[in-house]
RNA sequence: GGCCCCGUCGUCUAGCGGCCUAGGACGCCGCCCUCUCAAGGCGGUAGCGCGGGUUCGAAUCCCGUCGGGGCUACCA
């Protein structure tokens, strides 16, 4: 062991004590029960949908216990961080309204970002190396690689221990030959001597009683001295910050269970209370054959810009997430659902596959209950990021889109489910406006091939239509004079007529109205007719199919 | 390789020894409605990974096995 003064020697001077941080993080004072979560967004990549998941869970479980939900950023790995990561946490988090009650900016607990903690992580590196817990190792990249490829050959279990770790009992006139050279060291954990071939076992608030091999690893602590920040790795944070910010329950994924060993040694060694962990499952990708962990670089779908930039409501999602959490809350209607709390022990254990399908179909039921103006308000804000085009004609022709949107949707009772995302408003709202619409080319137009009919036909009958087109209140007398000009050219007064003799008759009916449907819209697909022509006006509506005629 | 987690229809799941000839939702298929597209209504398709036990009785408990996932980093 070395000498207090080589080590104190390592340390700024004006280091303070463990009971210094302990006296400025006191014990909350909490209810019993009360919850003290948080949530660790590692800015070295982009916003993945499994890290809102666990923040959702999170936020609930603390509210929920008349807790604390904190956000810290975990940054200790400053070589892989990315610019502008924090900034898209913070616009996810804004976006599906996941407030934490501490963070960068409030909250007695700080700072929350590891990166600014130094001294606390220090204070405690140096109290570990003063008993005799922790050690310096020189070990060098290359000498760990030998060690781990002769641990392979002889098919040991890899890692830093027993006579693999070379400095754990190193001599201290060694060490203090090295730091006159000035070589760059880490700091490892001593593994207690009796931990060796002993097992573990501790309760895990969603899965119950997990057993694993006690840990036998000298882990790193903290990194090489060779860096301007000294920070600590993951595991010495974790049991540093969530200790001093006096979190009692840790929810993670699931990944994280095989370092609960270490992380229950650590708290050992540094006297710290033990805490409870709740290891969530993590989501899943199909892929052929089987199915992986949503991979931030390979799938789309795993990031969470994915699911603003094509406009699914934050409701739907998190409708969506609370389902796969709590599979009876799947069950139960939106708002009901994200009202009724997350039961961690009715958690799934199993890693649930994303199915961009389901949430689909969730989303368009949850817009379907929306009102035109909410629906209006939701596609501006949406377009104003995402669809310049769009946000400035939905400024221009508020009253148009507000009645282009409650067609089929006001006073009905089964609403149309034709958006599912705001992103499928252009596709299916845009011929609305005159700005996003083209009117047919003639009778050639593409979009004009699936009805069928010849170009004559459709030439004459816009011609006609137009020709003597009333704009009517009454849907019925409206539909009849297509009714009426289709018996007069002869088309076939049914579908199941015209399909029996397909050579007496040009079409029939419903071919008439789907000329007019795509005179009109541009697609053979699209609400009620009548309605789009109450909502587009005589004019527009004459000028849409004059322009086929022609 | 070692250790750990997991395993019910294609997907999410209910089930926690008899209420199970395994229930629901999404998807898919069909029918109805209909001027179209949706929506809606009705119906259908499809599953306890496998093998041993324990038990009068097992999707439920035990063991094994196979399969999937994860950890085994100075990444979190």
């Amino acid at each position: 062991m070395l000498d207090r003064a080589v080590i104190d020697a390592l340390f700024p001077a004006d280091l303070p004590e463990p009971e210094h941080w302990e006296r400025r993080y006191p014990a909350r004072q909490l209810d019993d029960g009360a919850k003290v979560t948080r949530f660790g967004p590692s800015p070295t990549g982009f916003v993945h949908i499994g890290g809102i998941y666990a923040a959702m869970i999170n936020r609930e479980v603390s509210t929920r216990s008349g807790g604390v939900y904190l956000v810290r950023v975990e940054d200790t790995d400053q070589a892989r961080e990315v610019e502008g990561a924090l900034a898209q946490f913070a616009r996810a988090f804004e976006y599906f309204d996941l407030h934490p009650d501490e963070g960068d900016d409030r909250g007695d607990y700080g700072p929350y970002h590891q990166s600014q903690r130094e001294s606390i992580y220090l204070t405690y590196v140096r109290h570990l190396l003063r008993q005799g817990k922790a050690y310096l190792c020189f070990a060098t990249k290359d000498e760990l690689a030998d060690i781990s490829a002769r641990q392979q050959a002889t098919k040991l279990p890899t890692g830093y221990y027993g006579k693999w770790a070379i400095w754990r009992d190193a001599d201290p006139a060694d060490v203090a030959a090295k730091l006159a050279d000035g070589a760059p060291y880490v700091v490892r954990f001593r593994v207690p001597d009796d931990a060796v071939g002993q097992r573990v076992r501790f309760t895990d608030a969603i899965r119950g009683e997990l057993e694993h091999e006690a840990n036998r690893n000298d882990t790193v602590i903290l990194k090489s001295s060779d860096t301007a920040l000294r920070l600590p790795t993951y595991h010495f944070a974790h049991a540093v910050d969530d200790h001093l910010m006096r979190v009692n329950l840790v929810i993670r994924a699931e990944e994280w269970i095989s370092s609960v060993p270490l992380h229950q040694q650590l708290f050992a060694a540094l006297d710290f209370e033990p805490i409870t962990y709740a290891h969530i499952a993590p989501l899943m990708k199909q892929i052929p054959g089987g199915k992986r962990k949503l991979s931030k670089r390979k799938d789309v779908e795993a990031g969470v810009d994915f699911y603003i930039e094509a406009g699914y409501p934050a409701r739907a999602i998190l409708y969506y997430l609370r389902g796969l959490a709590n599979g009876r809350l799947a069950e139960v209607p939106l708002d009901e659902a994200l009202a009724a709390p997350i039961h961690l022990d009715q958690c799934g254990v199993a890693g649930p596959l994303v199915d961009l399908v389901k949430l689909e179909d969730i989303s368009a039921d949850h817009i379907a209950t929306l009102s035109s103006t909410e629906v209006y308000d939701a596609v501006h804000t949406w377009a104003t990021q995402y669809d310049h085009e769009l946000a400035s004609v939905l400024d221009a022709e508020r009253d148009l889109a507000l009645r282009a949107i409650s067609v089929e949707r006001e006073g009905v009772d089964n609403p149309r489910k034709d958006l599912r995302k705001w992103s499928d408003f252009r596709g299916a709202y845009g011929f609305f406006f005159p700005q996003l619409f083209t009117p047919l080319t003639g009778p050639d137009d593409d979009r004009l091939t699936p009805v069928g009919l010849t170009p004559e036909v459709a030439t004459t009958f816009a011609g006609d239509f137009a020709e003597s087109y009333q704009q009517l209140d009454d849907q019925p007398e409206w539909f009849n004079q297509i009714r009426e000009l289709a018996t007069k050219l002869g088309f076939a007064p049914s579908p199941k007529d015209f399909k029996k003799n397909p050579d007496a008759y040009p079409g029939s009916i419903r071919e008439a109205s789907q000329l007019v449907r795509v005179a009109l819209t541009g697609s053979t697909r699209s609400p009620d007719l009548h309605a789009i022509t109450q909502a587009l006006g005589p004019d527009e509506v004459l000028r849409r199919l004059r322009a086929l005629a022609s």
